[in-house]
DNA sequence: CTTATTCATCGTAATATTGCAATGAAGCAA
DNA sequence: TTGCTTCATTGCAATATTACGATGAATAAG
């Protein structure tokens, strides 16, 4: 199959889910971290920073925008891409919204 | 390809992302809810509750086995499952780490 | 116009993931 | 023992993902 039942869960956990889905790659954290180290925002001389080719950036950046996490506008002959501040608070709550769920009732292992 | 070139990147990146790729799926989003909202730990119902065939919910827990999120106990016939609460900490920490990164530079969206 | 640069998209190969039926191991009941 | 229940594991088919080279569009420089 390789194809995920999302038509059996709730439309909270499968956004979360596809959050998750877009963080899962240590390319993406890399260049998250990148876009929120330089605080200005910077273009995708990723390609030299991370070793990945250039169509690989790419393609992890589509990703992040589809999310709405990363916003991308065009300076001149290239790109500069940013976090989107907003997005990133409101996914920010997603991931405490499931971790805050634990904790309220049993704070004890209980097996 | 399909795989991943880890070696590229830190080891903080690495776990997170690859944490996070345990968490990309309803299913086992939905596993961890129902593991907390029965406040008690519930055994492997969870084939009741949630719609998919025995062999899936079981690999699903193993994933989730893997990364220390659950834990699970001989209960005689049937296992009994459990959110491991300090690695639930911890992971929550991770997310937080990443999360909490952005925000102290830059305030505004940048483009 | 010609050339170079920057980036997105397409096509492809290698692997990973998802979900299931079938099978097997282990405990308990009769 | 025989049968029943509960899980884990194996093996499979159908996708999905990852990374890349090649190509193309767009802008700027000469």
């Amino acid at each position: 199959m390789g194809v995920t039942k999302t038509d059996l869960f709730t439309e909270e956990q499968n956004e979360l889910a596809s959050v998750a889905k877009v963080l899962a790659n240590p390319a993406r954290i890399a260049i998250l971290h990148h876009l929120f180290r330089a605080n200005a925002c910077i273009n995708s001389d990723l390609v030299q920073e991370l070793g990945l080719a250039q169509a690989t950036i790419s393609q992890h950046l589509r990703e992040l925008k589809g999310i709405g996490l990363v916003q991308g506008t065009i300076e001149g002959v290239s790109m500069s891409y940013c976090i989107n501040a907003s997005r990133w608070t409101e996914i920010k709550g997603l991931f405490n919204t499931l971790f805050d769920q634990y904790g309220l009732a049993s704070k004890e292992d209980c097996c």
